[in-house]
DNA sequence: ACAAACAGTGTCCGCCAGACACAGTTTCCA
DNA sequence: TGGAAACTGTGTCTGGCGGACACTGTTTGT
């Protein structure tokens, strides 16, 4: 069994290890991810080194690691900190309003923390607060005809697509932002090669708010799990 | 105007700067991002350095500075060079086939260069390559009464759903890699926890494959689409 | 009393991106 | 024809990163 996998299991899922000998453990876990969440938040995940959350506690960097394996492990923790308890479905909603409820949570959480883009890549381990989001999708759309499976693929076509308007929101950032610059520079090419981009300029001619296509894809997304129900339901 | 986006634009879209003096340059643009995409390729983007990527063409790294501002905009190059041409859209396609097809050669393409996963996130400026891939959609969902925003939101949509699904299959990873590992640590630790996320360990029972995932979120998102093609040329 | 276990620290290594000065080469122009 | 200018590739240096390791001091069970 792989060592990593098993260390990140053990810190998001295991118990707070008890050891008795010993100095106590003038930190904990919880204090390095905040610590750690601190920085990401003012400064991005590409920002958070041992260094600057050791430096943020008052502690050496070295001291990190009587805590955490690595860098890695750290992030999960960070993850998991900064992510809210999903949240509770409302009294007699259908799994439609359960779904579009879900998905603006999941954006608000992607928009209070941006770097939980940078952070979620990639193959991981989930922690508990992270798959009980994924436990809410899943029995929002249980005893609908749907398979295991399909209601997995549901789960991550969602999720899949708040994230990625989650990334575009950010990519679009304040005014002034380097990020806006970015965006306005390709305005500017995509104008100047109007001819062999003739339908990308034109459909970029007004743009549409993060709002906007965070709606617009959800509303596809549930309809066509709507279709597949009612097909689903019709023959059962 | 920010240098960096500009940098970025020139060597993406500008001329290929035709300098008289001094000697001749002995590496291109086109060299170093094959050896990039080489080495990406191989050990993954987080392997691409200077170093390495100078020392595949046995040079030094500063070299490499004489041709490309920064690592950033050596990556930008990679990704138009690793991208292929869009697939040319069949003859008499309708806009549900000619997207299906999209949909498949750009999962393709995230099969062939996992690693592209990594390059393409966050706010940058798109290559000619890869705002030809973006144009085909635009362009196959124009005429059926959706708004010029409304096409870009489903082009966004239709990606982002490729993008998820790619990097859920390289979490799969093949068998015995760390990735696989990680996979069956998270199996065991929902097992294990499955009182708490019941919805999702029933779901888990038998797993789904990359290409059932592929397929069912592309369903649902035509479907989604369909439906609002249908109401918009019904009425319009 | 003493040894084991543990916490925090300082030092070291290798790797990274990038700034800068330098030497060698080519070309334009006076 | 002889600079001078422009350009290429290189070596050196800095600051930062993750992490290994040895060390000191502290706490606790025997």
């Amino acid at each position: 069994m792989g060592e990593a996998a098993n260390d990140t299991v053990r810190l998001l899922w295991g118990p707070p290890a008890k050891p008795t000998r010993g100095p106590k453990p003038a930190l904990s876990l919880e204090r390095i991810a905040a610590a750690g969440v601190e920085v990401a938040d003012a400064e991005g995940l590409a920002a958070v080194s041992m260094q600057k959350v050791a430096g943020l506690l008052d502690f050496t960097k070295m001291s990190l690691y009587r805590y955490v394996p690595g860098k890695a492990e750290l992030v999960a923790l960070m993850v998991e900190s900064a992510v809210d308890e999903p949240p509770a479905p409302a009294d007699g909603a259908d799994w439609r309003e359960q779904l579009t409820a879900w998905a603006h949570h999941l954006a608000e959480s992607f928009d209070r923390h941006p770097w939980l883009l940078d952070a979620t890549v990639g193959p991981r381990v989930l922690g508990p607060r992270e798959l009980s989001w994924l436990e809410r999708v899943v029995a929002a759309l249980d005893g609908h005809g749907l398979t295991g499976p399909e209601r997995m693929d549901a789960a991550v076509l969602l999720a899949g697509h708040v994230r990625e308007i989650a990334g575009q929101s950010r990519a679009a950032g304040p005014a002034g932002s380097p990020e806006a610059e970015l965006l306005a520079a390709l305005g500017t090419v995509v104008r100047q090669h109007a001819d062999r981009f003739p339908a990308v300029a034109a459909a970029m001619a007004d743009p549409n708010g993060r709002d906007q296509a965070l709606h617009f894809g959800l509303e596809r997304i549930l309809d066509g799990l709507a279709a597949l129900i009612a097909r689903r339901t019709r023959h059962p």
